[in-house]
DNA sequence: GCCTACAATTGACATTTATCAATTAAATAG
DNA sequence: CTATTTAATTGATAAATGTCAATTGTAGGC
C-alpha cells in the first residue's frame, strides 16, 4: 500500500518500472517536504543523505569556491538531484537552494542503495537517469569551452523559444543574474549581451524576449544537436 | 572459456564482478585494435556501436564546434569510454583520438545493453562507472566556472604533483597545447602562465617542472577535494 | 499606493584572454 | 647526424570579459 502522497513521483521515469515492493521500502523512510524561496537545502561537502526529487516549484544547482559562485543548472517539476552521490556514498558536490516555494521529496540514500541493489528494474532506471545528466552535463561544458559568452547566449534563446513551443515571444525563467551565472558571465556582461544580439535580431523587455529575426540568430548561433 | 586476450579488462571494476557467463557473451563479439599515434577512432555525432575499453597507450576525448576544438580529457590504462553513449544507445558527444600508439577493445553496444539488462552484477558496476564519471565531469566544469584559467593552472600541477607521488619534480603528460586546450586556454596563454607561476614557486623547464615552493603553490592555487 | 529592497542597466575603466606574427626549441624522418 | 616539420615561446596588439560606481527599474511589504 503506497501512500497517496507519494503517487505523484510514481510517475517519473526513476520510480515507472519498480515494483510496487521497491516502491513501497523507498517511500517507508521518505519524507516530503515544503521548502520557502531562496533556502539553501543542501550544501555541498556534506554527506549525501537523501536521494532529492523536486516534486513541485524551482531549486537551482549550484557551487562555490574561494567567494565565488557559480549556476550548474535549474530543476523543475520531477527532476531528481543528486542521484550520483547518493548511489555512490559520497558528500555533494553542489550545492542547492529553492528559488521558488518548491514541495521536496526526500527518499534516504541507504534505501536507494539497497533497492537499487535487489530490483533490476531499478537499477536500470537509475543508469538511464545517470547516463542522461551524464550527457546534459558534456553537452553543458562543450557549450563553456567552444562558445563565446554571446554566442551561449543566442543558444540559450533559442533553446528557450524551441522548450516554448516554437513561439517568439520568450519568456525568460530565471532572474537574469542567475541566467548570467549559469552561462559563465556576469550580469553586467548579459545586459551588454542582450544589446548586442538586437544585431542579430533580439528585442528583450524585462523578462520578455522577442526574436525578431529568427534566421539571424540562428545564423548566429549555430545551434548544433550535440550541444544544445 | 575466456580467451586469453580479454584477461586484461577483466580485472578492471567494470568487469571485475560480472559473471563468467556474462563475460563470454561480452566478449563473444569484442574485438582488440591497435591504433596509430593521432588516429581519430570516434567522431562526434556517429552511433555508438561499441564501448571502447583503453587496454594500453592513451586516449584524449575532445570535442568540436564551428571550426573550433577542445579537448575534454585524456585516458590512459583501463579507461572506458564512451559507457553513456552505448547505454543509451545515442551518438557520441565526443571524438576519441589516441596520443601514442593504442590498444583499444572495443564491445558490441548491443551485447553491453543486453548483459547489463541480465546481470545485476554488471548493471552495478555500470552505475558506478557512470557515478565516477559524472562526478569527475562536475568537478570539471567547477574548476571551469569558478577559477581564472592561472588558478586552473596551478591547481593541475597540484594534482600532478600528488598523482606522481608528491614528487615536487613533475613530468608532464601530454603535450602542452593540449593542456592549454584541456584548461579552456590557448597554447600562448598557458606559455605565459607557467611564467606567471615563478612568482608562486613553479619553475618550468620544457616537460619538467619543478615546484620550488609547494606552500606558496598551494596557498596561490586553493585547491579543493569537492573540485580536484 | 508608497516605500524600501534588490535587480538590472549603463558608463568608465581594468584585467584577462585571444590573436597574429616572428622566433626559438624540440621532435622526427631519412 | 642533418634536414624538416611541428611545438613552444615571445612580443605586440586586439578583443572579450570583469569590476566598480552610479543610476534606473521593478517587485513585494506595509
Amino acid at each position: 500500500m503506497v501512500p497517496q502522497r507519494f503517487e505523484i513521483i510514481r510517475g517519473t521515469p526513476l520510480f515507472a518500472d519498480v515494483s510496487d515492493e521497491s516502491f513501497e521500502i523507498l517511500t517507508r523512510g521518505a519524507y516530503i517536504q515544503n521548502f520557502p524561496p531562496n533556502m539553501e537545502m543542501i550544501t555541498e561537502g556534506e554527506p549525501a543523505d537523501f536521494l532529492h526529487i523536486v516534486e513541485n516549484g524551482c531549486v537551482e544547482l549550484f557551487c562555490q569556491w574561494s567567494g565565488r559562485e557559480s549556476s550548474i543548472t535549474t530543476l523543475y517539476h520531477n527532476s531528481t538531484f543528486i542521484l550520483a552521490a547518493t548511489i555512490k556514498n559520497r558528500p555533494y558536490l553542489m550545492s542547492a537552494r529553492t528559488l521558488q516555494k518548491s514541495r521536496v521529496v526526500m527518499i534516504p540514500s541507504e534505501d536507494v542503495r539497497s533497492v537499487f541493489g535487489a530490483d533490476p528494474d531499478f537499477a536500470i532506471a537509475i543508469v538511464d537517469e545517470l547516463s542522461r545528466c551524464y550527457r546534459a552535463t558534456i553537452r553543458n561544458m562543450k557549450n563553456l569551452k567552444l562558445r563565446t559568452s554571446l554566442e551561449r547566449l543566442g543558444n540559450y534563446i533559442l533553446k528557450l523559444h524551441r522548450r516554448q513551443g516554437n513561439t517568439l515571444t520568450i519568456e525568460l525563467p530565471i532572474e537574469k543574474r542567475r541566467l548570467a551565472s549559469y552561462l559563465g558571465m556576469t550580469p553586467e556582461n548579459l545586459s551588454r549581451g542582450l544589446n548586442s544580439l538586437k544585431a542579430h535580431g533580439v528585442e528583450v523587455q524585462g523578462q520578455q524576449i522577442l526574436i525578431e529575426d529568427l534566421e539571424a540568430l540562428t545564423k548566429f548561433a549555430k545551434p548544433d544537436y550535440l550541444i544544445d
